[in-house]
DNA sequence: TTACAACTTCAAGTCGACTTGAGGTCAAGG
DNA sequence: CCTTGACCTCAAGTCGACTTGAAGTTGTAA
């Protein structure tokens, strides 16, 4: 496949499948004349890559966790630590949908002067505080 | 309080409040000479921003959402707009998650040849292509 | 065979959220 | 009164993940 197809079938643009290829997280065939040929199992890596990103992986963590070899061990407890990590990040997120929710039908003047708003939001930042709010998340 | 004291309380840096300010996230009370001063409900408001920062949102729209005043109906279902944005970026992230939890546990000899790690895989890149992966989460 | 559209490389730009640094101001303690 | 250190402003730098643009190459259709 010429990389247009594969910016077609998988929704990537060129560039970023260029970009990917630098990156090490995908790999072309080779090339026709100059142009790269790509296979048809980059298209499920391309999945997983976006998958992966939508998760808020950043690239790096998913080329660590992409690659062939290496030792597996490393690579379940990487894989055990993203899982909490993220499950942290549900849990705040969580709490915010519910924040959110209970504002649009509160009836208090001001959000932060109704308690129950109040209580959802301290609940839930206590955690946010000591995480810190940088390591668990990916660039918008 | 002076700047470093918020700093102190906050955990948030100095130069971070200077810079929320600009972006009218939290406003000082005035000056004490050229010294910026801030009440005590400025940690509240931290701690509101820090806890939408753990759960992805930008300082745009957490802005947004602190803002005061508006149409009030506009207010309303903007917050829930948002709310359901997170809800399906949560659907994601959990089954991110179980994805991984899985894949730390099984015993396929590559995770791509377990049949239920693609399932799960596959389920969750569905919405992972659409969403564009770059609207829902904010950066590393 | 020649034109051209689709590719190529490489350097530089963009965006959000900050941080860093240089150079300046000022209130309080000695 | 003078020093000092905590603050100030403003411009520029950083980081990840890309995108954009200029300039060059090439397979293919007319």
């Amino acid at each position: 496949m010429d990389i247009s197809l594969v910016a077609k079938r998988s929704g990537v643009p060129a560039s970023t499948l260029r970009y990917y290829e630098e990156r090490g997280l995908i790999c072309s065939l080779g090339r026709h004349g100059i142009r790269r040929q790509f296979g048809a199992e980059v298209l499920e890596r391309l999945a997983l890559i976006a998958l992966g990103r939508s998760a808020g992986l950043s690239l790096d963590e998913i080329g660590s966790m992409l690659a062939t070899g290496g030792d597996p061990l490393i690579d379940r407890e990487l894989l055990l630590r993203r899982a909490d990590e993220l499950e942290r990040t549900i849990l705040r997120m969580q709490a915010m949908r519910d924040g959110l929710r209970h504002a649009a039908n509160c009836t208090a003047p001001s959000h932060m002067e109704c308690p129950k708003f109040r209580r959802l939001m301290k609940a839930a930042a206590a955690g946010a505080f000591d995480s810190q709010y940088k390591s668990s998340l990916p660039r918008r």
